[in-house]
DNA sequence: AGCACGCCGACT
DNA sequence: GTCGGCGTGCTC
């Protein structure tokens, strides 16, 4: 007789530990490490989920309460989905249940219902007679009725409701509900031929319809939606439900799969022949996974070097060997050419996952992976937590991409996830980038130092694959200094190269698409004669414009300095601050061309379902000259008659205050230079910038990965930034200052110690061996959201130092504290956005 | 996170 | 005298 430690689903640290319930005869059988149940907590009724079944439980087996339910037929997590997310909450120092629930499908997230009744037996209380008729009415009834269902079509009762509970008269019952269920169809069962004709025979002249269709059921003796009978025998559903009423059919619902993708075809693909540098990539990644071994491998190979095929190939291998695949894919690039390409090679086996599906279709292809009905998924970061039993593969396409780190928690990264889930099925994963992040690239290459390597879980194999399939050349970029521009006068934000490029693409009706990397971002400053930007003499980060105090500030150290009135560099009175966003281009453009039609592609005009879809078909259908936008222009797409890529403000990243801003902005323009002429017409690229010199704009002149690289690489280790070092962030968040810069003292003051406890060295910069340094507490750089303050210390280190299990430790300690202040924190292990 | 228990101000 | 404000503490 077993007990079952549950987590239930109350995302807070101190409850964020199992619950142990005794299991009733009735459900036993049913509980395994994964189910998700219902079980009473502190008078409420809690969705949780088993984390381990015990036959010794810590409490006094009489004093254990019984589990209500179990809430699936097959239970949603498995018991290494619940090891992975024991993992992932150390890992990413978040409660597990917030790692559960990333696990689950939002449908199945399911929150306790109050239900209402009168009391067995009882009769209406003589002194509540004066309550609303239909409300009395109802409850006389005497089944359970919503409590939300009552607030809301009789406010006015809501002191009655409250009344009657407490005489007794009412009783309140809990019931957990998933938030939406599987869609049903009404479905008619034809009866048997006898019936059917004896029907027709009854119907005589009369009810030609209802004659029609029961020819029709004759003719077609399978179940038939009641919707598609009916419009197969040009009817309405009343007559089908006549049909039903007199015996003749049945009418019952079935469970039906929303499909995204119903009724669309995909022309299967077969294997392409691989070029012999396909081959070479291929053969260590299948022998990897045919010998069960979970090894990583860094696919790197330039847009076009044929990184897709290399992945289908070693799907099919994987799915030979009778396991299952993960793929996946940027969420925007999840475009249905995109899925096409695995549907027309897999079929029916793909699953797809991404936020454009709604609730219920993405419960749908959940569980047809859960029942084994799909051996592939494609999808979004989430995919990642697919319910696969068996997994030999996981690819993750684009490795770079800053959307496999979510940002709320828990806010894991999907491909140190996938690391996991690989040792924990012997599965092998690919990262495939044309621009790998740094992180994984030097972990794959070096430079190593021991420092770098220690606390690395996994180590990537690298597989470069040099050459564009068809030997197709890459673009012609150019590079424009746009200080010359304005040394000749011009101050429009169009250069001379880029106005005349655009003006021979109008005249040769070819297409173009323009790129304004500004995402949304406060003011930065800069001086319009020589290019100086303000940066942080202690981090060498770019300052940002604060208006409220008119300085300059960092936002990792606290660094600050009063607004300049004329260039540091060069004294001239030409220091600016500076914000020119899409629309302001689109207004330019058709100023400076008349007639130009331009699409404008940005977070305001895609936020819409669908709409994002919709602009690049109109586009591909060549309704517009001009695609412009900011990066999500540059991912994924792949338009035959572009034959010009501009880039307006090349380095407007470059001024965002995150260290890792010029290696975005090397991934970003190579993946936009990649977007011009990928097909027969050739394609040029016009790259406009303040700092022609930098090395993230100039290595992309020559698609200069390795020398890019090289040179960042040099600056981190100085710095001590990743891959050199490793970082946390806490941010904490209260209505007021006083008591934030009270608890992030000692937040760092206390880390301080465990560091001074254990001998570490607290320097992390420029410096080798193990390091912790606690940086601030400072204004975190979004200052207050919400009415709350927020300040943030920043966790450097190097090294095999605990620093994650430090952090958590004192966060710990800080619990009872932060509790009584009303202080809340998060933490970002390992942070992508330093913002 | 909720909900209960518990101790002090404005109403019947 | 009661209703109810939200401070602290517990939930197998």
């Amino acid at each position: 007789m077993s007990v079952a430690r549950v987590i239930v689903d109350v995302p807070s640290r101190d409850i964020d530990r199992p619950f142990d319930y005794t299991i009733p005869d009735r459900l036993s059988g049913w509980v395994e490490v994964g189910s998700r149940v219902a079980v009473p907590f502190g008078g409420r009724t809690l969705q949780g989920i088993v984390v381990g079944l015990t036959a010794d439980p810590e409490f006094d087996r009489s004093r254990l309460k019984e589990l209500i339910d179990v809430l699936d037929a097959l239970p949603p997590l498995s018991a290494e989905l619940v090891e992975l997310g024991e993992w992932m909450s150390r890992r990413w120092v978040c409660p597990l249940t917030v790692a559960l629930q990333a696990m689950l499908p939002s449908a199945l997230k399911g929150k306790a219902e109050k239900y209402i009744a009168l009391s067995y037996g009882q009769a209406w209380p003589a002194e509540e007679l004066l309550a609303d008729g239909g409300f009395r009415q109802l409850l006389e009834k005497g089944d359970p009725v919503k409590l939300s269902y009552l607030l809301q079509h009789y406010p006015h009762e809501a002191d009655t409701i409250k009344r009657m509970l407490r005489s007794g008269a009412l009783m309140e019952t809990q019931k957990v509900e998933d938030r939406l269920s599987v869609r049903t169809v009404l479905t008619v069962f034809p009866g048997s031929e006898d019936v059917m004709r004896s029907g027709i025979a009854e119907l005589g002249k009369r009810a030609p319809k209802q004659r029609e269709a029961l020819e029709y059921l004759l003719a077609n003796p399978e179940p038939i939606p009641q919707q598609q009978l009916a419009e197969a025998v040009g009817t309405t559903i009343g007559t089908i439900k006549s049909l039903a009423d007199k015996g003749w059919a049945e009418i019952r619902p079935v469970t039906e799969d929303r499909d995204p993708y119903a009724g669309r075809s995909f022309a299967p693909t077969k294997p392409m022949q691989l070029t012999p540098a396909q081959q070479g990539a291929y053969e260590p990644i299948a022998k990897a996974i045919q010998e069960e071994r979970s090894e990583v491998f860094l696919l790197h190979g330039v847009t076009g070097s044929g990184k897709t095929e290399i992945y289908l190939q070693s799907i099919q291998t994987c799915l030979a060997m009778g396991k299952e695949a993960i793929v996946l894919v940027p969420e925007i690039a999840l475009t249905p050419q995109m899925v096409e390409r695995f549907k027309g090679r897999f079929g029916e086996r793909v699953a797809v996952m991404h936020s454009r599906l709604s609730n219920g279709e993405r419960y749908d292809e959940w569980r047809k992976i859960r029942e084994g009905r799909a051996q592939v998924v494609v999808g979004a970061r989430s995919a990642i937590f697919a319910p696969f039993g068996r997994i030999g593969l996981i690819v993750i396409d684009e490795e770079h991409e800053t959307t496999y780190k979510q940002e709320e928690s828990p806010k894991y990264h999907a491909r140190d996830v996938a690391a996991e889930r690989a040792r924990l099925h012997g599965a092998a994963v690919v990262l495939g980038s044309a621009t790998p992040s740094l992180e994984t690239y030097s972990a794959a290459v070096g430079p190593y130092d021991k420092d770098t390597a220690a606390g690395r879980a996994w180590q990537p194999v690298y597989v470069p694959l040099p050459e564009r399939v068809a030997a197709r050349p890459l673009p012609k970029v150019s590079i424009v200094d746009m200080r010359e521009e304005l040394k000749l006068g011009n101050r429009a934000m169009f250069s001379r190269a880029l106005a005349q490029a655009i003006e021979e693409r109008l005249e040769r009706q070819e297409q173009m698409v323009l790129l304004l990397n500004r995402r949304g971002y406060s003011t930065f400053v800069m001086c319009r004669s020589c290019g100086y930007t303000a940066s942080c003499p202690h981090c060498d980060i770019a300052l940002t414009y604060h208006r409220g105090s008119q300085n300059l500030r960092c936002h990792y150290c606290g660094y600050a300095e009063r607004e300049p009135e004329v260039c540091p560099s060069c004294q001239s009175p030409h220091i600016r601050f500076f914000g020119t966003g899409t629309q302001k281009v689109e207004e330019a453009l058709a100023q400076t061309f008349p007639g130009i039609r331009v699409i404008r592609m940005d977070v305001d005009t895609t936020t819409e379902k669908g709409s994002h879809e919709k602009w690049l078909t109109q586009f591909r259908e060549r309704k517009a000259d001009v695609l412009l936008g900011t990066q999500m222009v540059a991912k994924g797409l792949d338009f035959p008659h572009v034959t010009l890529v501009g880039v307006l403000a090349a380095d407007s990243a470059l001024k965002l205050p995150d260290f890792r801003s010029p290696e975005r902005t090397f991934q970003l323009l190579t993946q936009v230079a990649g977007r011009a002429g990928r097909h027969e017409l050739p394609g040029e690229v016009i790259i406009q910038t303040y700092e022609p010199e930098h090395p993230c704009i100039a290595t992309v002149e020559h698609h200069d990965y390795a020398g890019f690289t090289e040179q960042e690489l040099r600056h981190r280790r100085v710095l001590g930034y990743p891959p050199f070092g490793r970082l946390i962030t806490l941010t904490l968040s209260h209505e007021q200052v006083p008591v934030l810069h009270t608890l992030g003292e000692s937040f760092a003051s206390k880390l301080r110690a465990k560091a001074e406890a254990e001998g570490v060295r607290q320097t992390v910069a420029s410096g080798t061996g193990l390091s912790l340094e606690v940086l601030g507490p400072v204004p975190s750089p979004i200052p207050r959201l919400k009415d709350r303050y927020r300040y943030q210390c920043m966790v450097k280190y190097r090294g095999e130092v605990d620093a994650i299990g430090w952090t958590s430790a004192v966060l710990r300690e800080l619990a009872d504290a932060m509790k009584r202040s009303g202080v809340t924190a998060s933490v970002d292990v390992d942070p992508q956005m330093m913002l």
